[in-house]
DNA sequence: GCTTGAGCTGGAGCGCACTCCAGCTTGTAA
DNA sequence: TTACAAGCTGGAGTGCGCTCCAGCTCAAGC
């Protein structure tokens, strides 16, 4: 897979693809003869994880350790899974501020629907 | 309440809520005769609220477009309403996505426990 | 009456996470 | 055989959301 098409399959811009490689968080792909950067499709389930962990608020930083790790083999594994282990935690805070919000804007709504449908049709 | 008990409050710095103050989060306070901001108690169920948006990933122009709709009272009743319901759902799929996650990694640290058990006491 | 601490303004600076650009090489196909 | 799309590098630029700073005023306590 060339870098275009790993972008088009992942949604990640070419230039963040590049971008991640630079700061560790990809490692750094085979090259063709021409020097062009040639991906194995495990890029793909990859890029998602680290999507997941970026959308559920871990920041760059620790994705980059997470990423090292990774790359260093099973010699980490310890250490990963703590990883994982305290960012599992903040989801888990996350999750709960969340539904709490969630109510919060269920209640406002019905709230907003009462005080509509007192001062747009003030019938009595 | 001066400034200063509105940032040990709220936790937010002084700077900040003079920030959110100039950007329109925040509607101005009244001043004492020395030119200083005197809040209403309101302001920290406010400030709270923002917060929660915040955190359940409102971006700052939205926060500010709800904060002007506000300001202006009653008649922005469907418009605020409008607001909250589309990021009800914005929040319902980061929820999904968070549940997701957080199985995913529920999977991965179990997963990470045989592999240790494995590799660190290889007693066969 | 002088020091100290809290607050004021306008504007500069910062860290994060990209995003864009100039100027180059390479592969394909009309 | 030349046109064009795709890729390359190093480095500059961007947008967001604060955060910091210089230099000022004011109120209260010693």
């Amino acid at each position: 897979m060339m870098i275009g098409e790993v972008s088009d399959r992942t949604g990640l811009s070419i230039d963040t693809l590049r971008f991640y490689e630079k700061i560790g968080l990809i490692a750094p792909p085979m090259r063709n003869d021409a020097g062009r950067r040639v991906y194995g499709k495990d890029v793909l389930g990859w890029v998602g994880f680290l999507e997941q962990l970026n959308a559920t608020g871990m920041k760059q930083a620790d994705r980059i350790l997470y990423a090292k790790l990774h790359q260093q083999g099973d010699s980490t594994l310890r250490a990963r899974r703590e990883m994982l282990e305290a960012h599992r935690e903040v989801i888990r805070e996350k999750l709960q501020l969340m539904q709490q919000t969630m109510a919060l804007m269920d209640h406002k709504v019905a709230l907003y629907e009462t005080l509509e449908a007192e001062t747009e049709t003030p019938q009595t």
